[in-house]
DNA sequence: CTGAACTAGTTCAATAATGAACTAAGTCGT
DNA sequence: ACGACTTAGTTCATTATTGAACTAGTTCAG
C-alpha cells in the first residue's frame, strides 16, 4: 500500500488542530495563543530568537512578534548577551515556567485520551518514526 | 518514556513544513498555493465547500478563498446540486485534475526521499497509528 | 401552507502572518 | 584598522486568514 503525502498530512493537520481545538479555552484562560505556546516550550532549549525561528521553522518576524506579546505578558525577558551583543537572550521569568507547564499538562491530558487509543509501543514507535523524518534534509 | 505533545506537534510540524519547502518551487511552477493543494486533493472526495471544511479542518471562509482562486485558474468548477439548491458541488478540470497528479507526484518524490530513511514497514505503522489518532473525538 | 430553525456558501471588516528593507554588531581579508 | 561581507533582530507595508454578519435555500412542526 503506497504512503500518500497529501493524506499523512491531512492526518497530521487534523491530529493537531483537533487537539489544539480540544484545548484553546484552556490556552485562553492561561493567557497564551498557539503559536505562542511553541515558543514558551522551547525558549528554553533555543534561548535565541534566530535558533527559535529554525528550529520551529516559523519566520523571524514572526518570532519577533511571539516574543513581543510573550515578553509584554511577563512570560519571558530578553537579555544582552555578553558575548555578542547583536543576541537577545531569552529568559523564561517564574510566570512563564508556570504557564508553559499548565498549558502542557493541559494539551497532555488531551493527547493522552487520543494516545490511549494506540498501545504504549506504539507511542514510542510513533515518536521514533517522527524523529527520523523531521531530521534535516541530508 | 513519556511522550511529549510539544516534541510531537514540533516534529509534525518540521516534516510538513520541510517537505513544502522544498516542494515550493515545484508547487508554484504549477500554479498551485500550499492550501490550495490540499483542497485539490480532497474535492474528489468530499465535493462540497462545507464538506471539505468538515475534513480539512480549516474555516468555510478559507475554503471559499482557495475555491474562488482555483476556479480563477480553470483548475475546478462549481455546478449547482439538482438535490440542494444551496449546494454547490465542485467539480475538477481535466487541467485541475493534471495539475492534482503532478504536485502530488512532485510531493511524493520529496517525501520518499525521506520514507527511505525509515522501513516500508514503518511507513505503515505510521499511517496506521496517525489513522487511529487523527480519528474524530469519540 | 406558514414561519421558526437550520444549513450552504459568500462577503467583508478586522486580525494575523510575513517578505523585504533596515539597523546594529560581528568577522574576516588584506 | 579598514572595507566587504555575514548575522541577529526589528519594523513596516503588504498579503493571507478568518469571525461574524448576511443571503438564499431547506426542513418540519403545527
Amino acid at each position: 500500500m503506497p504512503v500518500d503525502v497529501a493524506e499523512l498530512w491531512t492526518l497530521n493537520h487534523r491530529l493537531l488542530t483537533g487537539v489544539m481545538n480540544a484545548c484553546s479555552a484552556e490556552l485562553t484562560s492561561l493567557g497564551v495563543e498557539t503559536k505562542e505556546f511553541f515558543v514558551l516550550t522551547e525558549v528554553t532549549a533555543s534561548p535565541y530568537p534566530a535558533e527559535l525561528a529554525a528550529t520551529l521553522m516559523i519566520p523571524k518576524a514572526s518570532v519577533s512578534v511571539y516574543v513581543r506579546s510573550l515578553v509584554a505578558k511577563g512570560f519571558m525577558r530578553r537579555e544582552i548577551d555578553d558575548a555578542d551583543l547583536r543576541r537577545h537572550r531569552l529568559v523564561l521569568t517564574a510566570e512563564g515556567e508556570a504557564v508553559r507547564d499548565r498549558a502542557l499538562a493541559a494539551l497532555s491530558t488531551e493527547f493522552d485520551r487520543r494516545l490511549a487509543r494506540i498501545t504504549p509501543r506504539d507511542r514510542t514507535e510513533l515518536r521514533r518514526i517522527l524523529l527520523t523524518l523531521a531530521a534535516p534534509a541530508p
